[in-house]
DNA sequence: GAAATGAGGTAGAACGTTCTGTCTTGACAG
DNA sequence: CTGTCAAGACAGAACGTTCTACCTCATTTC
């Protein structure tokens, strides 16, 4: 969280920021443009300026609002300080809460890189930088399930993950969450069973 | 494909699908304007908007011409006559060699509906039929595949699809492809294992 | 065979709107 | 005084769509 010299949040930016977030996200990064933003925050072009740049930078901005709101869901999960398998569990069904809900609409680090395939601009890489970690941080957990190598099963969760959150609104969301998390169930539970006794 | 009266196709048009396809898939449907389309095709605006009333039209005309493809290369692939099971896979062959190639962007589907998230738009229509399509074939040849009910097999087929697509330019291929692969297999065994005697 | 017709295309301009980013002036709070 | 914000205008570019005048070619009609 930005604060200014006197160390307080400024209030205009951080309406600024939930706006554009809610807006690039139900609508798409193209389709929402400077005017809407600015119009809905309350705040003028000069104070969208003064905060943020660009608008790729307000784009950058809200991914990393919303990858900062992902990893602290996880660490939640991970101060619960269950065994692997539940605080994998317990992500798993956090991801599919989120696909159950009424403004679900998809993954916004997949859906922004649809709209900015370039993998050298800012956008493209905040989205690469958040999918390191989240990849990093399910094959930790994976490693402590079951003792075989866990990059693959890391993998395979992330790419079951990645499913879901694109087809969440394509499909009915409860099958989508309920094959996701079988399919999450499945990959434990192969862990578990091939563990050597 | 369409034909003029005297059943010639327009070499104009096919110039111009062909170039709007290669474009909206490698930059984005937003990002790809019409100026550039018509440079690109070497046609005039005038020529463009004689075949495609409106951008939007030219888009869906896209994703039929991207869905026509995946049809007939799925087409190939049951006139082969081939066991369900292996005919999945072939299938399944057959994506991530997709995203092994060189051009692979993700799924074109995926990609224009995180442009165009209105339900309603004849854009996310389209990949909504597509989409039908598609989980509708898998699951009829999963359906020959073990004697189980074959819609859970065939949501989890597709999201692993689905996963395996919009990740496949995130990461790297060959480990996207070797991870969807073996899901895939997972599925199969799994159906087949579970097969009453 | 010549003329007419229809389909499709070109060149290029114009239209109205929207886009992103910049700037000036003034007000207010601490 | 400093920092922040508002109001509003501006600039220039880009966007998607429409239009005019003319051309070529193949087919049809007389």
């Amino acid at each position: 969280m930005v604060r200014n010299a006197r160390g307080q949040v400024s209030e205009a930016r951080s309406r600024l920021l939930t706006t554009a977030t809610r807006l690039f996200y139900a609508e798409g990064l193209h389709a929402v443009g400077i005017d809407r933003i600015v119009a809905e925050a309350k705040v003028t072009r000069a104070t969208l300026y003064r905060h943020f740049p660009s608008k790729d930078e307000l784009v950058v901005a809200y991914l990393q609002a919303v990858a900062q709101a992902d990893r602290e869901g996880v660490d939640t999960a991970l101060a619960a300080g269950l065994p692997a398998a539940d605080t994998l569990r317990a992500i798993a069904s956090s991801i599919a809460e989120g696909i159950r809900s009424a403004r679900f609409r998809g993954c916004a680090f997949l859906n922004a890189v649809a709209e900015y395939p370039d993998a050298a601009h800012p956008v493209h890489q905040a989205v690469l930088a958040h999918r390191a970690w989240f990849l990093r941080t399910v094959t930790d957990l994976l490693a402590d399930v079951g003792d075989a190598p866990p990059e693959l099963a890391g993998r395979h969760f992330v790419l079951l993950r990645d499913g879901a959150m694109s087809s969440g609104c394509l499909a009915d969301p409860a099958e989508v969450c309920d094959t996701f998390l079988q399919g999450v169930e499945g990959i434990l539970r192969f862990r578990l069973d091939s563990v050597s006794a």
